[in-house]
DNA sequence: TTTAATATTATGTGCAGACATAATGTCAAT
DNA sequence: ATTGACATTATGTCTGCACATAATATTAAA
């Protein structure tokens, strides 16, 4: 008497299929009740492979019309996104910080911008240097909506980074990621390299629903590599 | 009489009390069958939607154990990756594309490094510039292996992109991509752009099982940013 | 021919129950 | 105290069924 087929068995003979080009991209696959009975189980479990396919977007599933192999299957890169403590450490160095700058200011119109905040409010604005065994890592520039981050004011900012610090303490919220290129500038003082340094950039921007919390640029020293996979 | 609760409804509640801490960072929340009894649901739709956070990254299961608030959701963060002239004509833009060159070669330690072969086989190389506009967006360096994608040779690749014609007739691959920021150096000359420009840098590597298929280098022209949500 | 009403169909989702599986906890024997 | 056997428990998943929903196909009416 065998095992029952699992979910995990029929996404793999499908995902089989497709890469043997059995069923070529564009080509419409059976339905769910015909491969329950191939497979020999329940049009459920044929419908959980199927669903967890579609969803890294290598099947397009519409209501009536069927589930075909996707034409252009759309790759999706999962990045993730750790604490930058974490990501030094995870590499094995030791992570240090230094809070370069402090302060409650006016923020810039990019900044403003960004945050979508109209008027001129003044912010937080802090810089930071980490360093990956005492070498500069990246520059972290971040301004903080204090309306909506009660409490960061008296936070010990000097000893938690405001990236930790944040992650513990803030709501978790939903915002929005730029990734680009961009030469050092002044920059490149803090992060020992050239004023021409090419520099991989990250802008982050988050919200509370609709009110702003923080705009953060991340500046990593040269050779940083950002690595995923597919 | 009212609709049943839907694992939208459990995973959007789930989601408030997270978000408004009544189940804080760590939190250890009941287990799946007090729910469904408190949602007045059963035990699967209750199970999707704890499944589907976790998924996230925002909760923590495991058996036995029982299933915890996240204590650093490590946020993910999702990008897609189009086809290049996708990209540009979803822009709004009209794409065009150029073969600078198209030969075949043997590939530099590098490139042969990436993609993991030993002997020095040859190698079909390409570059092509790609416009938007008629204004440079993206030149491509690629390196492909003609004995994994066989018919590349005889493929008009003057008409149709490289990029284009392997999504279309390769089977589906996994490999890993990587972002990073460089100078442009020569490549300037194509983008016109000065040789020390900061540019944004794709590789990417991809493999059919243990064959290695190809390495491309994407540069994209000055200002490019590549945009993403969590 | 065009349009509107209706039937059809494949996927989407809910339910109750059952058993599997992986941790964890308990308790006895050493 | 440590080890090992065993019970316990929360999640993991399969089943079979029902009905919902969206999209398409068909048919009838204008």
């Amino acid at each position: 008497m065998s095992q029952p087929t699992t979910y995990r068995d029929v996404k793999a003979e499908v995902l089989r299929r497709i890469r043997a080009r059995v069923w070529p991209p564009g080509a419409l696959i059976p339905g769910e009740e015909s491969l329950a009975r191939e497979f020999d189980c329940a049009r459920s479990t044929v419908n959980r492979a199927l669903r967890e396919l579609a969803e890294t977007g290598l099947l397009d599933r519409r209501r009536k019309a069927g589930t075909r192999v996707s034409l252009n299957p759309v790759r999706r890169a999962t990045l993730e996104i750790p604490v930058i403590r974490q990501e030094i450490e995870a590499s094995g160095a030791t992570h240090r910080h230094m809070l370069l700058e402090c302060r409650v200011a006016e923020a810039p119109l990019a900044v403003r911008a960004r945050l979508g905040l109209e008027d001129s409010l003044p912010l937080l604005q802090m810089q930071t240097l980490h360093l990956a065994d005492d070498r500069p890592y990246l520059l972290e520039d971040r301004w903080v909506n204090p309306d909506a981050v009660p409490g960061i004011l008296d936070a010990p900012l000097d000893r938690i980074s405001a990236n930790e610090w944040l992650v513990q303490n803030a709501a978790l919220t939903y915002g929005d990621i730029e990734f680009s290129a961009v030469a050092a500038g002044p920059a490149g003082e803090a992060l020992a390299c050239a004023a021409d340094a090419a520099l991989f950039m990250v802008e982050r921007t988050t919200w509370q629903g609709v009110q702003p919390i923080t705009y953060v640029r991340l500046l990593y020293a040269p050779g940083y590599r950002m690595k995923t996979v597919i």
